[in-house]
DNA sequence: GCAGACATCAAACGTATGTTTTAAACATTC
DNA sequence: GAATGTTTAAAACATACGTTTGATGTCTGC
């Protein structure tokens, strides 16, 4: 498959309607009239339906990625003589990574964020499998830090506690469009993806944070 | 609509179906052959798959709102002279009451939990107007004791941090059989519904109650 | 300038969906 | 025991879906 101006216009449409419906209530047909391509290019591009959804993800996830381990590097959280990196420089460089994928489009962040959950929520079993074959290393290198900087939970109540913590994200972050819509109705307040970050992450490390139900002995 | 078996064996089966695999992707004729009844009776009963949906909804929701609205007032909230309940308290109301639902069959909980989320997450235009609709009054009562506990916060970063809470309930909520299925695998751990809740409540309290970023003068 | 690869197009394919219809059996009630 | 409501059965309905086809452009390299 080719870079082609045909593949981008499926692309962006594709997912702008998945962010917006979901992946079962998005037709091909919606994908390819709102692309403005043939309804036929869509597997000739990319072989199937199940294909261009995991082609959506890689668009963002590949970049996101490599921003996270360059990030990584970069600050030398690797290497042992340095400083290891708090729960903080943790959250922020994942949240700093996602502000800073490239977009084509206005609300980039906010549509990348709702695919992540709608990844986890939707039951595709071939993009789990598909999302967990192609950035285990990155997720697992987070992981290992993740764990480093929390040493005083149990191994389940970390897991869980990671759970919440990527429910708030994503949930928080999919519908920020409809949310500010509605801040701003009631509330005098402009609200971006960069301001409710900086209301996200306190809350997020106080939860992380918080005195353990289950202490280790 | 009467009270019938059949009713009830399409209930059974189609709030099952629903939580696996989402509203979309279960058809009637699942939900009918898996509740031996034939195709037609959901609709004879229910009028549409749309109506189907909210039924399923209601015969879970209507025994919480009840159960809650019932907890405000035998524990005094609305009672001046009594004291203020903390935001503990009315995390754990709503917890308990959720734990505490009538259900036929042994998942139930794990399965409601799954529907609130899927409530939220899956863009289900007619399920949202319903819900809304339907339990408006007690959400409203609900929110206003958390406003009440929460005297601290500044109007919008209360907002934000209630789209944070509701966002780990959900996203948990919705995932919870795929979470306890990977926990199982990697962990020595049985994780039950109510296990899950006492790590979320203090996860979700001291998020709550985390330091203000933009503090009230 | 033409052969061959690639891209686009309208049209059709087969399948699955929600819903409706007809008919007949069954149950319950007055 | 007629009447009313419930359930089953089988079939058809119209519609929407993902996918495939075959013809028609379009461009490039030789």
């Amino acid at each position: 498959m080719a870079h082609s101006e045909t593949v981008d216009r499926i692309l962006d449409a594709a997912e702008i309607l998945f962010a917006e419906k979901g992946f079962s209530e998005t037709s091909l047909r919606m994908i390819t009239s709102k692309a403005k391509v043939n309804l036929a290019a869509v597997n000739y591009h990319f072989g199937s339906k199940n294909a261009l959804i995991q082609a959506v993800f890689s668009r963002f996830l590949t970049p996101l990625s490599r921003l996270m381990e360059q990030g990584m590097k970069e600050k030398g959280w690797d290497d042992l003589s340095s400083g290891k990196p708090t729960l903080e420089d943790i959250l922020r460089l994942y949240t700093q990574s996602l502000l800073r994928i490239p977009t084509n489009h206005e609300n980039g962040v906010s549509i990348f964020m709702r695919l992540m959950g709608l990844a986890y929520t939707q039951s595709q079993g071939h993009l789990r499998r598909y999302l967990e074959q192609e950035y285990a290393r990155t997720f697992r290198l987070f992981m290992h830090f993740v764990k480093q900087s929390t040493p005083e939970l149990t191994t389940e109540e970390r897991f869980w506690r990671i759970q919440f913590t990527m429910g708030s994200l994503a949930f928080t972050m999919s519908s920020i469009q409809q949310l500010t819509q509605i801040l701003e109705d009631s509330v005098e307040a402009k609200a971006d993806p960069e301001k409710v970050v900086n209301f996200l992450v306190p809350y997020l490390l106080a939860g992380l944070q918080a005195t353990p139900v289950s202490p280790k002995m």
